[in-house]
DNA sequence: AGGATTTATATTGCACACAACTTAATTGTG
DNA sequence: CACAATTAAGTTGTGTGCAATATAAATCCT
């Protein structure tokens, strides 16, 4: 049991901090640009496609309205993304990337460099690495959808 | 540019994905036990080693007193652990398991089991997995400290 | 048409994370 | 010894995450 337990922790601990490492490390980069992770994260997908309901964007970053609610909020006040009620049905709101949102892209460029040096791991060991997190995600979030 | 964009979102968004997926696996289980997942690392990190400075803890999870703090103050009220200014350096304050703290261990022995079947991976994968994330999680924080 | 059901978003409450600050005890230095 | 510097833990404030609930609009059903 002890044997099992302490496997268990190298598991679930591991990818916990990394998660938590790899933020810390777009965090001074973000605060240049005056933003946090999950606001990045939602930037990025407003980026390759802009002009999205609320809950698309809930879908696509697996996260509750709970969290992008308020988050969507705040990325108004700083004038990145604007909000629009649809005419054609009122219920759904439209976020749409401000000028200012759009511009921010253009600084947002030199990110993925310096995260790969941070990382200090060939391209192909990450993308291997990001291959079986995606598979590690879809398994677990299936196993998560059919216990309830 | 598009094209590094849409990379960096899938390597960082792969690991933040992966983390909460994580999470939410556990979440129903560690309910029944009445503990969230942070406090859960927590208690492994006891059942470990028990009767150790915030401090130390604060280390073997890399979190701040100001997570550990009120966590360590909820796992105190929920009586699962005891926490003790040391006499000889009243700076210090010692967490220690309680009877109760102990005994949740044999109620915990069987998560690692449902964790294996929700990540639907052999475990020579997992452990492929482990080994790479604790790399990445090295390299990034060795990267988060020089650069500060 | 009209009321129940569903859908889309927002709000509330609790527990992290973490930066910045505070408090109190110990150590280091002249 | 006195006092500055350091260390350990706790507190405050902001921003997630997520469950549960609320609100309001659209759809379904008869």
């Amino acid at each position: 049991m002890t044997d099992e337990l302490s496997l268990d922790r190298q598991l679930c601990f591991s990818l916990y901090a990394a998660s938590r490492a790899m933020t810390a490390v777009y965090r001074p980069v973000l605060d240049e640009l005056g933003i946090t992770y999950p606001q990045y994260l939602v930037l990025l997908a407003l980026w390759e496609r802009d002009g999205r309901g609320v809950g698309d964007l809930c879908g696509e970053l697996s996260l509750d309205t709970g969290t992008l609610s308020p988050l969507l909020k705040r990325l108004g006040a700083l004038g990145l993304v604007e909000r629009q009620r649809l005419a054609s049905d009122e219920r759904r709101v439209e976020i749409r990337l401000t000028e200012r949102g759009r511009a921010l892209r253009a600084q947002a460029c030199e990110i993925p460099r310096r995260l790969a040096v941070a990382a200090g791991m060939p391209l192909a060991d990450i993308d291997e690495l990001r291959t079986i997190l995606v598979r590690l995600t879809d398994s677990l979030s299936t196993y998560t959808r059919e216990e309830t």
